[in-house]
DNA sequence: ATCACACATGAACATGCGTTCAGGTGTAGG
DNA sequence: CCTACACCTGAACGCATGTTCATGTGTGAT
């Protein structure tokens, strides 16, 4: 059978001071959740590329379906999922929409994470 | 009909200056691809808390497990994901298997991430 | 006003992902 | 050797997520 967290190891081998101290560095269950939420938007190739492509500069909707070789319409519903954690941002200039990263945040991220991967031999 | 980036969108509007200045700013394929792996496998709150705990100091699975409040195998199962980005390493001491994050690119990553998270008031 | 277009949205479908269950591996102790 | 245990892994289930199709919205031009 599968053992789980409530029966021998509470007991016998658990240390409880490290739970207790890793315990307090958790965010809160909200900023947990949030956390994961905007990783998770970071999760995708294609949304990956997005993000890249406007550090250069802000682009249309159609300059990024273009550049991503998919249709307006996957690239629109992708921008929402990064518009839902404002990772993005956009202005309406006639027919157009200009689409930008939301804040710094974004730039750093993307450059920590591609230096992590880098590391990695690959 | 749904319209594809290869009718009407090159010839009338796309500006393709500023998309083959967008193309020349993005990573390969494959690290693309691993940047996307590697913000998937941080976008699950649990894992977020995992890698929080672990900020502070190694910890065993069952350690971990009891934190979570998950099994060990559902533990266990979320570690493996982080050990396939290399985002947590572990040694084995006797039967004991003790987990710590593999670099500081992913307290950097977590740090800045949360600064994100808090500004959006929330 | 009407049309074309640039983009957004809703729904449906298929894939992927996390969780659980069951069994497996390797180590420590008797 | 055998048992107990700490952890790992494979498979299956169920839900969430990404993609596509079709339609809707709003702007600019005629």
């Amino acid at each position: 059978m599968n053992r789980n967290a409530s029966d021998v190891c509470e007991v016998y081998y658990v240390n409880e001071k490290h739970v207790a101290k890793a315990r307090k560095v958790l965010s809160s269950d909200r900023e947990i959740l949030a956390l994961a939420e905007t990783f998770r938007n970071l999760g995708d190739p294609t949304r990956v590329k997005i993000l890249q492509a406007l550090t250069v500069e802000e682009l249309c909707v159609c300059d990024l379906a273009k550049l991503l070789g998919v249709s307006e319409s996957a690239t629109s519903h992708q921008l929402r999922v990064l518009r839902s954690r404002r990772l993005v941002r956009f202005r309406k200039e006639g027919k157009m929409a200009f689409y930008s990263l939301d804040d710094e945040h974004i730039v750093t991220l993307m450059k920590e994470a591609l230096r992590h991967v880098r590391e990695g031999i690959a």
